[in-house]
DNA sequence: CATGGTGGCGAATTTTATGCCGTTCCAGTC
DNA sequence: GACTGGAACGGCATAAAATTCGCCACCATG
């Protein structure tokens, strides 16, 4: 991990379908060298992947919220199942599991704010483990690009 | 927005890598079809761009927390500000802006603890406008590959 | 029944990926 | 100073892919 390879890094957070040789070009270096470097980091596993960046829109997910929550027993086997579900949940996004007040927070994006309320009550609140939880309406959100390595 | 834009969609959220020969083979359609489609979504904006998905403890991001903020006064221009701050200090990977307890949710990532409490301390509470937060470290993330369109 | 627009198709052309290999450069070693 | 291993280079050949473009089917419309 030497600072050619924090660079392609970087430019394929930026664009991951411009071709081998366009990235070597804005490297300085050979086509060849940069293909090499480019499986190595996938190889060692640096690289996981490559994704299209979609209009939540578009997906019929204008609207986003962070749902907080908490469940009893905290049990390793209450927290893998509920984890599991959560993210089986076609609304959510992403699910994090905490240390702190909260034991889970829930990265939700649905049509419209009908959508979120029937989630929650249909969906949500079905589950036996959960003992409270707590909604917040995402207005914005501002997400970073490309997070560079931190020195 | 057709099942095969939505089809398109999937698969580039998947892995946005493939070939568009390979894409269109999967779809069933040609690739000069397929292409074309892509093109239309792009130029449509529903497809955003393509991003590398890197290994966090490549990058030093080795430790994931939940910060959650309090700002007064709750004026649009103190939430600008803090808003753009905050999405410029390179430890935090997004910003929301919550309705609700709390007016601000950052997700941070550092390479361990000893480096999210300087983050804490040094940089995020030297902000006048903080009137308090809470940190929830993150022990796992579940984040989905690609979400679905929603019906 | 024309007719114009849309979307799709596939052949042709250009560009790229990929593997291979001899050469060069550099750093560390003796 | 000579040696050596590793990394990068650059050229080349082949395969694969991207991109272009003319043509056709379909369909709603007048």
């Amino acid at each position: 991990m030497d600072e050619l390879d924090s660079a392609i890094v970087r430019l394929l957070q930026t664009d991951a379908r411009q071709s081998n040789r366009e990235l070597a070009r804005q490297l300085g270096i050979a086509p060849s060298t940069c293909l090499e470097r480019v499986r190595a980091l996938t190889r060692r596993g640096v690289i996981r992947g490559y994704h299209a960046d979609i209009d939540p829109v578009a997906l019929n997910r204008g609207v986003q919220a962070m749902v907080s929550v908490q469940v009893r027993p905290l049990s390793r086997e209450v927290i893998n199942t509920f984890k599991t579900s959560a993210a089986e949940m076609p609304e959510v996004l992403s699910v994090f599991v905490l240390a702190g007040g909260d034991d889970f927070l829930l990265h939700v994006a649905v049509r419209d704010l009908d959508h979120l309320h029937a989630f929650l009550l249909d969906r949500l609140s079905k589950r036996k483990e959960i003992v409270g939880f707590r909604t917040s309406v995402v207005f914005q959100q501002v997400q970073k690009a490309a997070p560079s390595r931190l020195p």
